[in-house]
DNA sequence: GACATTGTACCGAACGGACGGTACAGTTGG
DNA sequence: CCAACTGTACCGTCCGTTCGGTACAATGTC
């Protein structure tokens, strides 16, 4: 297994066990390789494979979101096309994000960085349509903030709650609110 | 240090680094306590310290939100107080939520069911609210979980940007919004 | 073609250290 | 005196990390 083939495994086990919980051992026994061989493909230890994560995470937000929001199409329309990117990554609820983990986790400072950077490019996508569509310019930033703020609390409860359909509700209903002062 | 006043500072210890992150060490040196005393304080060990901070945030939920909430007042009133009550809590959005901090924390299965219970109860108030103004259940129901998404969202999103204001918005918005269907 | 050299991938075993937790002999205070 | 409490020293376990080395295909050299 090569470093790229890693990542997919390195999600699913953070996102399972969080920052700390997702050891060496359990990377080890997941990829198949042992913890020395790790070490060959990402010499700077766990932070490096978590970062590799991050990269990844990155062109994956480039790709299905931020491209997604900067294409062709009406403002609603693209909206719920981040939804449905949103739905998948998240597996309709039942996945936490990444990013809430690393933020609330013990190496918080080590990755705080990166995620500010992807939370403002996210936000500041949804606000980009928004003023497309005629919002005034803070009103479109606040919309931003509200988008992601209702996708990552509909995550935390439905973690809390064991049950994905407060993520499927707000997923649904969120185009529509982020155009309602349109 | 007794038992008791140990646990704001578990508390604060909780937050700032993590279930994880909180160590014995950790807490011995922010406690003045050695391991020792800790352990006769909290026979059951660091989770049975994590217990009884959340004992602590039961009480304070049920005295401060949920008395609240069931409270004398308008609606519109008593949701602006529960507000408050989180605004001081959470310090304005500088401090994270401990029950999303344990959710995504490796030892999330072991808090999971009281986080739960908590969750709902904290919903189904702000639920009893709206219906007793008029709203039908299923509306309110979906309302007291659109609450608590918001609060934890913005949450997560003042950490990341490393920025209260998104709570403070959120805060100041959030009584109106949940009255807006009335 | 035969042989040495290099680079990549991988592994078993072990390291130092920190973790949560415990045993026990004091020491304190009513 | 007795119970509550605490300091010290210690335990086993697991953590992330590193070491020395093997297998093997690719490349270079005569």
């Amino acid at each position: 297994m090569s470093r790229e083939t890693c990542i997919p495994c390195l999600l699913r086990l953070l996102r399972q066990y969080g920052y700390d919980g997702a050891t060496l051992a359990k990377i080890s026994e997941a990829t198949g390789l042992g913890k020395a061989s790790l070490y060959h493909h990402f010499p700077g230890g766990k932070d490096e494979m978590v970062e590799a994560v991050l990269d990844y995470l990155e062109r994956w937000l480039n790709q299905n979101i931020l491209q997604v929001l900067n294409g062709p199409g009406e403002p609603l329309s693209r909206l719920q096309q981040m939804c449905d990117r949103l739905n998948q990554v998240y597996e309709g609820g039942h996945q936490p994000c990444l990013f809430a983990i690393l933020l609330l986790g013990s190496a918080r400072d080590v990755f705080h960085q990166r995620v500010n950077a992807l939370f403002r490019s996210w936000i500041d996508a949804i606000a980009a349509v928004l003023i497309e569509a005629g919002l005034e310019e803070n009103l479109a930033q606040q919309q931003g903030e509200d988008g992601v703020i209702a996708i990552q609390g509909a995550l935390i409860l439905a973690q809390g709650l064991h049950d994905p359909s407060p993520f499927q509700r707000i997923i649904q209903q969120l185009p529509a609110k982020l155009c309602q002062n349109l």
